[in-house]
DNA sequence: ATGTCGTCTGCTAGACGA
């Protein structure tokens, strides 16, 4: 079984993309963030016509999250518990039927946060604090989770370019690292890391500056598990390639495999 | 070299978020 995870930075501007990059990839679930649309102005008629079914937890302009899957599934969660009425759409959440067995499924869009020193970044801790909970409440449930997004942080300074031109950023701040280890420290494995564990293996590079053909980028996206997920990991694979392409988003899809 | 991209509002350009 093929898990993945894809920022396509609008769902609607990216839809040729996604759909060459489905065909060629043929993952099971995928989970996308970024599709900057409500349910009603997402591309579920193309989509289904790639095999998958669409979830929706969308949002106008901005954010707004979405999970891909070839086999039947249901919406677990909505939101993080906690979240507040006007919330952004973040986080969604699904149980995916397997032959024997299911395997819960969460694609989440973790904030920004910069500038530093602003309600943004102190959003985007709170929003770590939440997950954090809830994260706390699904390992007890002890079955297989895949927690797939863009998580907006920068593990460690081999999982960008240069340190030093990071480290007034959000995503490489103390707080967020350490928001990240505190995740990983409830058992939750880095299936990038597992696998891999290499150096400067990005997954974004920004529009600006050349960042592309320099190769300036950055890790943040993450497919962390669960020990009954990181049991049966099998490979992990970034589709680097994907970032040249023509109207490319400024992520590429990460994707696990399971033996399940 | 802040050198880009996508969306929205609503002065078809500028603000905003990333």
């Amino acid at each position: 079984m093929r898990i993945a995870t894809f920022n396509v930075n609008s769902v609607n501007a990216r839809l040729p993309n996604l759909l060459e990059w489905l065909a060629e990839a043929s993952p099971d679930v995928v989970c996308l963030q970024e599709i900057k649309c409500e349910e009603h102005k997402f591309p579920r008629q193309a989509i289904e016509d790639a095999g998958y079914n669409s979830f929706i937890y969308g949002q106008k302009s901005y954010n707004g999250v979405a999970i891909l899957s070839r086999l039947p599934a249901e919406v677990a969660q909505v939101g993080l518990p906690g979240d507040r009425e006007d919330v952004q759409a973040r986080y969604l959440e699904v149980e995916v039927a397997l032959p024997g067995r299911a395997v819960r499924v969460a694609c989440l869009y973790c904030p920004n946060g910069n500038p530093i020193g602003t309600e943004k970044f102190t959003y985007k801790l709170g929003w770590m604090e939440r997950l954090q909970r809830h994260v706390t409440q699904l390992l007890s449930l002890e079955e297989p989770l895949v927690l797939a997004g863009d998580w907006n942080i920068i593990p460690r300074p081999g999982d960008c370019y240069s340190p030093t031109a990071w480290m007034d950023d959000a995503l490489f701040q103390p707080e967020s690292r350490a928001a990240w280890q505190r995740l990983l420290n409830l058992g939750l494995t880095d299936a990038f890391m597992a696998v891999n564990g290499g150096e400067h293996a990005y997954t974004f590079w920004d529009y600006q500056a050349g960042a592309w053909p320099k190769d300036h980028g950055i890790r943040i996206d993450h497919l962390a598990l669960s020990p009954q997920a990181a049991d049966k990991l099998a490979e992990v694979r970034i589709w680097r390639a994907v970032r040249g392409r023509e109207k490319a988003s400024d992520h590429v899809p990460v994707s696990a495999d399971f033996d399940f």
